[in-house]
DNA sequence: CCATAAGTTGGCAATATAGCCAAAACCTCT
DNA sequence: AGAGGTTTTGGCTATATTGCCAACTTATGG
């Protein structure tokens, strides 16, 4: 006994399956995005007005996104429609946001 | 009414600092850490002989989970003990398996 | 078939991350 | 103070990510 864990094959490799999932929600367009579609589907033309970047590079966010398993896509007529492929994605913002008090209580208590 | 909504300069702060919380997750070895400290407080050298890296590696790696608000560390004696700040962090892999088996289970369907 | 609209893809330049080594900073013990 | 163990920091190179433009694809409508 005493067997120390290691970061083994099989450990890295899931855990670099869950950091794929991680980058692809790593990114303030690409969070709005998850924020927007949790509300309903939208079009790329939709997201790409809103976020104000490029067209393609809304069409990159969101293949990342679709690769990471995160959004599915559908193409009707000459738009292609994106929603979230994960409810549960959502809960994870809850938690973030509990991260984020945290940092701001910790720099408040460091001015006291 | 109509009027769309758009990534504003409060909702782009809002996400950006949500990026840098996931940012700090988006990485094997930063995913191994947490899940390690899962399961109880750990010294820099204990995480260091289990991921295999060098040791000055591992402690950038924890330096910037701190910043994210994600660890704590203690130092007592020579050692440098680190723990999660937020228990709520482990919620978050079980959407992200979740997110794994979709892709899984569409590479199967995919082959069907 | 041609024009137009919506998205995707390729390519490139700017920026950010990762990981190693060497050196510094900290602690403990003698 | 000096030796030895633990951790952090600086600096550097290699790699990855980002975002724009231009070119190409796909669908609609005349």
């Amino acid at each position: 006994m005493g067997e120390r864990r290691k970061l083994d094959g099989e450990t890295k490799a899931r855990m670099e399956a869950r950091a794929t999932v991680m980058k692809a929600l790593a990114h303030p367009s690409r969070l709005f995005i998850v924020d927007e579609l949790s509300r309903g589907e939208r079009c790329v033309c939709e997201l790409t007005e809103m976020i104000g970047a490029d067209v393609s590079t809304v069409s990159k966010h969101l293949a990342l996104l679709k690769k990471a398993g995160v959004v599915l896509d559908e193409r009707r007529g000459q738009q292609v429609f994106y929603r979230l492929r994960v409810p549960c994605i959502l809960n994870f913002f809850g938690c973030v946001e509990v991260v984020l008090e945290e940092v701001d209580r910790s720099k408040l208590e460091a001015v006291s």
